[in-house]
DNA sequence: GTCTATATCTCGATAGAC
DNA sequence: GTCTATCGAGATATAGAC
């Protein structure tokens, strides 16, 4: 159990720094919840300081989204609407698991701008930057779709703004749920 | 110029507010920024604490934004998508008008609720989030979409991850302007 | 590795002179 | 209305015993 002490520690920076954010996040409640006692410096023998807990907590979650083996690229069954509609589901997905750093991101936009740059990178790796993009373009049915650059632009919109929706702002606006909201948008798309 | 000064704290305020956060704003940085000299308890002249600071200037950027004449419907020329694609574009301005509300809520959600209640009755009192739904709904051209509330939760979804990739999170992604994006979205909208 | 204790700093807020 | 000065709370980080 002896360095358990570290993960827990980042197990509950992640979800407090998510939470509350990294500045009003003090050492003393993530020892806390750390089972630590509140005060002592118990914290300082794991990490150098606040910031350096931020970047491991980052660069360790990066690498569990990285080697996570999860949203393949899925056989397509049904229909060209119905297979972009379940490839948009498990983009979904993908996003949840990186809520918590978007959740960090979002906090701490302009204080640290490399967090930023770190979750574009796992978001361009895993693919939903382009690869969904290129799923559209190429898709067998034409789009019809005069512009297919912008479309592809309009979906990923349309997605992050559904996700920031769900997660941050309460509930669905309108109350439509995940699977109805991407079988809409791919009819809109692939039609 | 007596009191000129309470104007110049809530403008330095809504500007700090929305880049930083609020609880990363010390009353000495507005005090310098209004300028007051920093540390000087001169702020507390104008306002009882930081808490009524950001009261009153959420209230009177709300007020501002209300009375704001523009983005009524438009009269609609050309196609029907060309209305819509007009009428998006204009929301878009709306939103921008928002922005230092929304950053603020975006740092404050979770600390301070109201807000986030404050800048949705605004939306909702300018139509963005119900209005132009009804827009899309009673187009007279039939959207030939089998989940028209579905689809309107696309269109508002999209708006909002433009407008939020846009203004927080850098470029437009695919480098697609602002008319371009609204042209696809209606086009995809109203076929 | 964790604890108690503490030095140091920053920030919010107040007192009182001008 | 603005200033200098300061108090007190809460946070970062360190020292040293166990």
């Amino acid at each position: 159990m002896a360095s358990g002490t570290r993960e827990r520690i980042m197990d509950v920076a992640l979800r407090l720094f998510g939470e509350q954010g990294v500045a009003a996040t003090p050492v003393t409640a993530i020892e806390s919840a750390a089972g630590l006692s509140a005060g002592s410096g118990s914290f300082y023998r794991h990490f150098k300081d606040k910031k350096a807990l931020l970047a491991a907590v980052v660069e360790r979650e990066m690498e569990r989204v990285r080697k996570n083996p999860a949203a393949q690229i899925s056989r397509t069954h049904g229909t060209p609407a119905e297979a972009l509609a379940t490839q948009l589901l498990a983009d979904l997905d993908f996003l949840r698991e990186l809520k918590p750093l978007i959740a960090i991101l979002m906090w701490e936009r302009g204080r640290a701008p490399e967090v930023g740059r770190q979750v574009r990178e796992v978001m361009v790796q895993r693919g939903v930057e382009l690869g969904v993009a290129d799923l559209l373009l190429t898709t067998p049915v034409a789009p019809a779709e005069e512009d297919p650059a912008a479309a592809a632009t309009v979906m990923m919109c349309a997605m992050v703004g559904y996700f920031l929706n769900t997660e941050y702002f309460g509930e669905a606006p309108g109350d439509v749920a995940a699977g109805r909201f991407t079988s809409s948008l791919a009819r809109l798309l692939v039609r």
